[in-house]
RNA sequence: GCCGAUGUGGCGGAACUGGCAGACGCACGGGACUUAAAAUCCCGCGGUCCUUAAAGACCGUACCGGUUCGAUUCCGGUCAUCGGCACCA
């Protein structure tokens, strides 16, 4: 062996040999049982960052060690390669989006391979490849097949600064999620996908997530935000029109002083045609219309509305309710119309006390005197109480009165309790070029024809002309012109292309069938794979991607491709990686290049240290001394397997099975100590990483191991198997973090297989037995000392034990032993008063 | 406002089922080796007090309380920080 640990050579020379040798592939026809390791699949922005290293060294550790335990694993990669910052660069710079991401891409890939992580290179997929989007194309025409896809014109989300339109989903806090820019609404035609369908299973099956975060599911939960309620029917009086109401608290109806509609509400202009109301309820309508969404419907703003001049009628009571409209109803949630209750919901107090509204009690808490049923209220009452003021249901509990007065409004054919949801249908237009294409025309003759399957996939064209603010797609003829698959006359394409959350919906599923031409992939080949066993992966993704992929798994296993209906069994959400508390980014000016510390200490010590500083799920704060303290680790594993390697190449070979059948001899203290420690530490990796997922406790029971070893070394007399088995078990343990050089240590002490093809280290129960252990004295509960005892002791045979101390004297100080609780192997504790 | 986390030395963190608080690493201090430096190796390293020293005593896991022989761990309350949702009727 080399003096020095050269890293460099040492890491590429491994490289190279992994890959041509294809030690990664997923094999699939294997008797072995299967597993699917999964790194979130990155964008090809450049170059990897420091999130990247954390994400895939992570994955790897997982995946190296499932196959040394036995498993035929999966474990690909890929490109997330459609979007927005492609098509930025093509304008900024003159160069096409496509030339721009595929040398992305190659450099990307370049700097994974010198990381050493093990992938079946030979699945990776590119989203942006037509041998890909053909398929994303197929998708949507699979759901348009099945009833999931359709168009329709509503308000929706445009980015000005994108010129594009964007889900719900990726507006936050009413701006672009992508360049922070505020949303504005438009009026657009745009094609949704009808997950809401999907809002109740998507909901319910979250219950099936044992292996999820439950921060992630509450997020789920949260965002899908179902609610059972009663929708109730309010005439209008003089006219024919009725207005419904969504209501949770119809056992507050007796209460309403109001009814509110939403501005944009259709109802509203006909109310207000010619009457004395119309010039100012239509300022008011305009007003709003101007405003986003957030400043309009934030818990900050101010409540705001105005009377209409129309009134409508209660169906409990028959009584007369002044209809308005406010600037905190939403159009497109419910029916876009509330009652107002101003005695039993805060907002509707606040509301009332504003505009002068009664305020009419209809429930009080219990043991509240009756004759106070009419006292003026500080506040809203939103508990639970007694009905009154309600006719019929007064004395009831108002839980009571929620039930049989849903059940009057169903008998008497005015309502109906109704599940509503947050949720709202996912809309995956985009009036951009760097996008799969819709796969759809539209032919004078026809209307909207989709293309057929057997056609695809539709072309992303290159003559088009990048513009700021405009689809660049339009510019096209080549691509617009087209036939009309149906009745072969003119017609014209689509010019929308698809959110890139369509792309990254199925990517998992196409992994385990990456060649297949005819489908997106085979029902074998994904029922032998899904689920994915372990997903790894920020937690950016809570909502999006990770709701998107559901519902996609959920509709392709009722359309029949597929068994499973969650994909991700087990999901880990990764911390971010941290510069002076700060997360790491450009714009901040904290990042720490990747390539920067592996052509410094090498690919092995920065997966080291980013899996040793911090457990996988918690920020992580980078530290270059940090950084250093694992490089100085692995060059002094490096110079202990130096020490032992003659020793270790004397070793009878144990290609077979490891460390099995060594001749130990006879074993001293010292030796059997170091046996003891070598199998406890076995034992403490295997549960760190395979259970736990607490790599860093793991690589810091190897620093123990190996520190044991350096001291048992300066023993006089070296039992050389009990070091040569420490030794082997140090290199085996590691070699899911420091890939690279367990691999060259491993071969220079003569093995001719890879050490990663190995099998993982098993636990010598006998190892572990002691002879004498240390138990720890307490006298009411405080540590007096530590004794040791033999490990075999009973109970009896150690309270006798201490009993018979004579410091025990000293330590009771004169009183009285109550009793004595015996752990054994573990503690006294002596109880006195 | 609602929901979910988190809170332990100078720092990152450990303590797995209620049983030795601070593993491992970083930083720092001291020593060995060296002409010197780097590298390496060894020792120390929560606080206060006491002692010539060895040793010992007390306090200490955000705060207050409870359960228990025993609580970083369980229960109740408070505070702080972070994250998500937020006029969803």
């Amino acid at each position: 062996m080399q003096e020095k640990y050269l890293f460099s050579e040492i890491e590429s020379k491994w490289q190279k040999q992994w890959v041509d040798r294809k030690d990664y592939k997923a094999d699939d026809h294997s008797d072995k049982p299967k597993y699917y390791a999964l790194a979130m699949f990155p964008y090809p922005s450049g170059n990897l960052h420091m999130g990247h290293v954390r994400n895939y060294s992570i994955v790897d550790v997982i995946a190296r060690y499932k196959r040394m335990m036995g498993f035929n694993v999966l474990h690909p990669i890929g490109w997330d390669s459609f979007g927005l910052p492609a098509e930025n660069a093509a304008i900024k710079n003159q160069t096409p989006p496509a030339e721009w991401t595929w040398k992305n891409i190659a450099n990307m890939k370049r700097q994974l391979q010198e990381m050493g992580i093990s992938y079946d290179w030979d699945r990776e997929v590119a989203t942006c490849h037509p041998d890909y989007y053909k398929f994303t194309q197929w998708m949507f025409l699979e759901f348009y097949k099945h009833g999931l896809v359709y168009k329709k014109k509503a308000a929706v989300n445009w980015c000005p600064s994108c010129a594009t339109v964007l889900a719900n989903e990726q507006v936050v806090d009413g701006a672009c999620e992508r360049c922070d820019t505020e949303v504005t609404k438009k009026d657009l035609e745009q094609w949704f996908f009808k997950i809401t369908d999907y809002a109740q299973v998507l909901l319910d099956d979250l219950e099936k997530l044992k292996g999820w975060p439950e921060k992630v599911k509450t997020m789920q939960k949260n965002w899908i935000g179902r609610s059972e309620g009663t929708e109730v029917e309010f005439s209008v009086e003089n006219r024919e029109d009725k207005i419904r109401v969504y209501t949770t608290r119809v056992d507050t109806i007796f209460g309403v002083s109001y009814v509110v509609l939403a501005p944009e509400h259709p109802l509203v202009q006909e109310l207000i045609a010619g009457t004395e109301y119309e010039q100012e309820v239509q300022s008011f309508i305009s007003r709003m219309k101007g405003l986003n969404e957030i400043a309009r419907t934030s818990t900050e703003t101010e409540k705001e509305g105005l009377f209409t001049g129309a009134y409508c009628l209660n169906p409990y009571n028959g009584k007369k309710v002044p209809i308005w409209i406010a600037n905190y109803v939403l159009f497109d949630y419910g029916t876009g119309a509330v009652m107002g209750v101003p005695a039993h919901d805060e907002r509707d107090f606040e509301f009332a006390a504003k505009y002068n509204l009664p305020i009419k009690t209809v429930i009080l808490p219990e043991g509240t005197p009756a004759v106070e049923k009419d006292a003026p209220l500080q506040a809203a009452f939103t508990g639970e109480g007694i009905m009154v003021n309600s006719g019929e249901y007064d004395g009831l509990k108002n839980m009571d009165a929620w039930d049989k007065m849903s059940a009057q409004a169903e008998r008497d054919g005015f309502g109906e309790r109704k599940v509503n949801f947050r949720l709202r249908d996912w809309l995956i237009s985009r009036q951009r070029y760097w996008g799969a294409p819709i796969p759809m025309v539209y032919c004078d003759h026809c209307g909207i024809v989709p293309v057929p399957q057997d056609q695809l996939p539709v072309i992303l064209p290159d003559d088009v002309v990048f513009k700021a603010g405009e689809n660049p797609l339009t510019s096209s003829e080549s691509f617009k012109q087209t036939t009309c698959p149906t009745c072969g006359g003119k017609a014209f394409r689509e010019t929308d292309t698809m959110d890139t959350f369509m792309c990254s919906s199925w990517y998992f599923l196409r992994y385990t069938d990456p060649q297949n031409n005819k489908l997106p992939f085979s029902k074998e080949a994904a029922d032998q794979w899904m689920n994915v066993d372990q997903y790894v992966g920020g937690v950016e993704h809570a909502i999006l991607h990770l709701l998107y992929s559901r519902f996609f798994t959920k509709a392709l296993r009722d359309f029949g491709y597929l068994k499973v209906d969650e994909p991700f069994e087990n999901l880990l959400t990764q911390g971010m990686v941290c510069l002076g508390g700060a997360k790491m980014s450009k714009s901040k000016g904290n990042v720490v290049s990747p390539e920067e510390i592996i052509s410094k200490y090498g690919a092995d010590t920065a997966r080291l240290f980013i899996l040793f500083a911090a457990p996988p799920e918690r920020d992580l704060e980078w530290s270059d001394q940090g950084v250093e303290g694992c490089y100085r680790f692995l060059n002094r594993v490096w110079r202990l397997a130096a020490q032992y390697e003659d020793v270790l190449k004397g070793q009878p070979s144990n290609e077979t099975a490891h460390l099995q059948n060594r001749n130990f001899g006879e074993l001293d203290k010292a030796a059997k100590d170091m046996r003891r420690q070598t199998h406890q530490t076995i034992q403490r990796v295997t549960s760190d990483i395979g259970v736990r997922f607490n790599f860093n406790t793991a690589v810091s029971s190897i620093m123990e191991l190996v520190n044991a070893l350096y001291l048992y070394k300066e023993q006089s007399n070296v039992n050389v198997a009990a070091a040569g088995e420490a030794m082997e078990s140090i290199l085996l343990l590691l070699s899911p973090f420091a890939p690279h050089m367990s691999e060259e240590i491993w071969s220079e002490l003569g093995h001719e297989e890879s050490i990663h093809s190995r099998e993982w280290p098993k636990v010598d129960e006998s190892a572990l037995v002691q002879d004498e252990v240390t138990v720890v004295l307490q006298v009411n509960g405080k540590l007096r000392e530590r004794i040791q005892v033999p490990a075999q002791i009973s109970a009896e045979e150690l309270e006798a034990l201490v009993r018979s101390l004579p410091k025990l004297v000293e330590w009771i100080q004169g009183k009285e032993i109550q009793k004595v609780i015996t752990v054994p192997g573990k503690l006294v504790n002596v109880v006195v008063k």
